[in-house]
RNA sequence: GUGGAAUUAGCUCAGUUGGUUAGAGCGCCAGAUUGUGAUUCUGGAGGUCGCGGGUUCGAGUCCCGUAUUCCACCCCA
């Protein structure tokens, strides 16, 4: 047992891991760039307060957050990041940038929660926000990004559920429905759900547990309490969709934790359900989320996912592996290591990924190390080689070798890769 | 935050009703005539059995506490 390890929730991603994050990032960033968004990149501290505007009810904000006080006079209250849509849109307050403005972001985010597999309370999310447009075909098209994303990924799987909230006066007049429809039906819901309903109604509706099933599946939907404005926005998002071929299920209970939402939400789903984790990510509309930070009323959309459960979901559909990172070429050197160190690092130079051996090991010993590092071609260095000013090349697939000179090694190696 | 399970070599795991120097596979290191790698054979290194208490003549095995991981709730990515 070490001294010192991470501490709850928190991971080391060594290689290939790391290998694979940084090409689903380079992923991500290839299809949103595709797409006109540019990256932003947001502190990972802010100030509390810029976290409390996503909503006094969402746990994400009153229970997971990491907040202290720093060094100022007086001191400040600060917060590390739970979500990134809040910061992107102080960013947008502060720098008031050309709108429509489209920006993508990649990085952690900090939640105190009880961790699991595929919850941590470091996790990286992905994610797009597009800022200034209330069109009903720009949710088509940022839902479209993440689909897309998916699809680059390689995955099939995955279900996209879709809902509306309606404008803030349809949702409040829900929300007053909600209450009086579970204040009737109170006995028959769980402890937990009753807490919840003096909360927040609209999260009774997320309850998994199976005494609050049959309530909840009474209980009035939405889509009975949508203005004119509303349903007009909500019927062109999905006419959007379908003329996208991008299949959605409608899911009139689909609340999500952030307070944020007006109109259009909708949830990215893995396709193994054999997981509580299985959100790979969602988003919505937030319209009113500039606003409350201070900025001019300003229209908003995006949506964030999940790294680690996206990953996860590549691996129970066996898609998207860590890229190869096999070495080029592997110098053996049983003359002492000096002159496998000077070749590595003119190869290197030249841009080949050339590894080498330490420690003066037995030439089998080098070989084997050659081997494992999957290099396509082995040059080995002996004391006939360095004598004659030569180098030997062996090709490892198929074991066949040929001795060249050394000013020609480098131009050697380049015809055998390729 | 609530409830449950797990924790033994670098990794994946065995360890019978508590009983002497804790095992396997893989990996690693070194050999198997002359300078050559994924097979085969031989040998070797590596563990205070998560940590701290307790019960006992004796604990990896039982009890308590604690930490971490995993599962469910909660929450969400």
């Amino acid at each position: 047992m070490p001294a010192f390890q991470t501490s709850p929730g928190m991971r080391d991603v060594l290689a290939p891991d790391s290998t694979r994050w940084r090409a689903f990032q380079a992923v991500f960033a290839q299809v949103a760039g595709a797409g006109g968004y540019g990256e932003i990149m947001v502190p990972l501290l802010e100030d509390l307060d810029v976290f409390k505007r996503v909503g006094e009810a969402t746990d994400v904000v009153t229970k997971e957050m990491y907040d202290f006080y720093d060094k100022g006079d007086p001191p400040r209250h600060i917060a590390l990041r739970p979500e990134q849509t809040a910061s992107v849109c102080r960013a947008f307050v502060q720098n008031r940038p050309q709108t429509p403005w489209k920006t993508f972001y990649a990085g952690p985010n900090f939640r105190y929660e009880r961790p699991q597999r595929g919850r941590y309370r470091q996790f990286d999310q992905v994610g797009i926000e597009v800022l200034g447009a209330d069109d009903p075909y720009l949710d088509a098209e940022v839902i479209a990004i993440g689909w897309r994303f998916f699809e680059a990924l390689g995955l099939r799987q995955v279900t996209l559920l879709l809902n509306s909230l309606g404008e803030p006066a349809d949702r409040a007049a829900y929300v007053t429905a909600l209450q009086t429809y579970f204040a009737a039906n109170v006995d028959e819901l769980s402890d937990e759900s009753k807490l919840t309903l003096t909360k927040n109604p609209l999260r009774v509706l997320d309850s998994k547990r199976r005494e609050d099933s049959a309530v909840v599946a009474g209980a009035p939907t939405i889509g009975d309490f949508y203005s004119a404005d509303a349903a007009a926005h909500f019927t062109a998002v999905q006419e959007g969709l379908r003329a996208l071929d991008i299949p959605f299920t409608l899911e009139p209970k689909l609340v999500r934790g952030l307070d944020y939402y007006r109109r259009t939400t909708f949830e990215y789903q893995g396709g193994t359900l054999n997981s509580a984790q299985n959100a790979l990510g969602g988003g919505g509309r937030y319209d009113g989320l500039v606003e409350a930070l201070g900025g001019p009323e300003t229209a908003g959309v995006g949506f964030a996912l999940g790294l680690d459960r996206t990953l996860l979901a590549c691996d129970d559909e066996g898609v998207f592996d860590a890229p190869a990172d096999a070495a080029d070429v592997f110098v053996v050197d049983t003359t002492g290591g000096m002159q496998a160190l000077i070749i590595t690092q003119q190869l290197q130079r030249e841009g080949l990924r050339a590894e080498r051996a330490y420690e003066n090991r037995s030439i089998k010993s080098q070989m084997k190390a050659a081997d494992r590092s999957g290099a396509a071609i082995a040059v080995i260095i002996g004391s006939d080689e360095l004598e004659a000013g030569t180098a030997t090349c062996k090709v490892m697939a198929d074991g066949t070798q040929s001795v060249v000179a050394r000013d020609d090694l480098s131009a050697a190696i380049r015809k055998q890769l390729s």
